[in-house]
DNA sequence: TCTGGGGTCCTAGGACCC
DNA sequence: TCTGGGGTCCTAGGACCC
């Protein structure tokens, strides 16, 4: 067992086939052969395709087009908000199946995932043709499969056909099946890396692989290295099956209708928001100790601030102190697009409960002494506990986190 | 009438400490 | 008077992916 990354090893990448507009047309065959299109706040005017069918897509429709682009492109096309509770439904009914060959899978989206099956035996292709036969039996969907000795070349193969498709892509295949491919479609080259490696040369993944490592790392920094191995199909990362619980953020954000400077619409979306991010926390028992607002202004100018607190948050009252607080500092009045407000440094509950208890502890016994400097209590609980407060007694602070609160209640008793 | 919303990872600079 | 270098934490932003 320990030598699954050392050794020769089979890895999957299960690709789902336009997940969303399959799951719809699993649920409501009168769909098929359709062009069909999942797209967010249809009625609203910033609506874009999300997913959309292969009938579709023949027509021009793209992922994030806008809705309006996509209906000139194909006046035909079918609009369907997305519904996704069938989503994580059917992304359950499909792991389960994955989780049916072998222990170790690897979540990474709703429709998208790895297996390492180096020692579930049998023949790697019977295995894949039953399990992409299985699932298109059981759930009437589609998906493309891509064998390799290692995550990125599955990843890549899985690419290569659909859909229903099933590649293998082996080390010795790598010159004449992946080299040949345009640089932008590989996995880990956007578009700002694409035009920074045509920019010295560099159009196919081959040219990639073949470029000197020196020059990469002028262009791109450490990347260029990594990108290379890949395009060598050189990748030892594993297949983590406890990837998918070690999460570490929580955000909730939203593109208003129209570009606001009115406060008291900004606030009630932060209140919104809050509120959204409180409920997915407590759905996966989780508590956080940063908070961070986005804000996107009319030009689509994006900044980001955040704060990091002395203690673990969960409640929207938290969040939203935090996060009216980062608006009020950091907004310069332009026209705002979109709020967002993400829960940063997240860990599950159960995980910090000591930390907690000593916490309590530690509070419990400071009480003795009811006028202590807020320096000397930064002192005692970490530099970052009173971090918004000022050097003062604590008669006159002002709480921004219910443990703040809690404790000056508890120490003005 | 352009361009959503959910994430992860990485980098770089400043503060601060030793 | 003028000044190194390492390490860690925090913050902001960029790039990428689905």
């Amino acid at each position: 067992m320990k030598d699954r990354v050392s050794r020769r090893r089979v890895i999957f990448h299960i690709d789902m086939n336009c997940f969303y507009a399959s799951v719809e047309m699993a649920y409501n065959p009168e769909l098929k052969g359709k062009p069909l299109a999942i797209a967010g706040n249809p009625e609203e005017r910033r609506g874009i395709v999300v997913t959309s069918s292969y009938e579709a897509r023949s027509k021009g429709v793209k992922t994030t087009m806008n809705l309006w682009e996509a209906k000139k492109r194909c006046p035909e096309l079918i609009v369907m908000r997305p519904n996704f509770d069938r989503y994580r439904a059917a992304s359950r009914e499909i792991f389960k199946m994955l989780s049916d060959i072998t222990p170790f899978v690897q979540p990474v989206s709703i429709d998208e995932g790895y297996m390492d099956i180096t020692e579930s035996g049998g023949d790697p292709i019977k295995t894949a043709v039953q399990l992409q036969e299985r699932i298109l039996q059981e759930l009437d969907l589609p998906c493309s499969i891509g064998i390799a000795p290692n995550k990125f070349l599955a990843k890549m193969a899985s690419d290569m056909k659909k859909p229903q498709g099933i590649t293998i892509l082996r080390k010795r295949e790598i010159s004449s099946k992946l080299w040949p491919l345009p640089i932008h479609e590989m996995y880990g080259v956007g578009e700002k890396t694409a035009t920074k490696l045509k920019g010295i040369d560099i159009n196919t993944i081959g040219d990639l692989a073949r470029k000197d490592v020196y020059s990469l790392k002028q262009v791109l920094g450490i990347n260029g290295e990594r990108l290379r191995n890949k395009a060598n199909g050189i990748d030892t990362s594993p297949v983590d099956p406890d990837a998918v619980y070690e999460f570490k953020s929580i955000g909730n954000s939203k593109t208003l209708p129209f570009d606001t400077t009115d406060e008291r619409e900004l606030h009630s979306l932060i209140q919104q928001l809050s509120e959204n991010v409180e409920k997915r926390m407590k759905r996966k028992q989780a508590v956080g100790r940063s908070v961070q607002l986005m804000i996107r202004f009319h030009d689509r100018k994006t900044i980001t601030r955040s704060k990091k607190l002395g203690d673990y948050i969960e409640t929207k009252e938290d969040i939203m102190m935090v996060a009216h607080e980062l608006l009020q500092k950091h907004w310069n009045l332009e026209p705002i697009r979109l709020l967002g407000i993400t829960v940063q440094d997240v860990e599950e509950k159960h995980s910090i409960i000591q930390q907690l208890d000593l916490f309590t502890y530690e509070k419990e016994a400071s009480k003795e002494k009811l006028y202590e400097t807020i320096d000397e209590l930064t002192e005692k609980y970490g530099k970052n506990t009173f971090v918004s407060w000022d050097s003062q007694t604590i008669d006159d602070q002002k709480p921004t986190t219910s443990f703040q609160k809690d404790f000056l209640d508890d120490f003005r008793k």
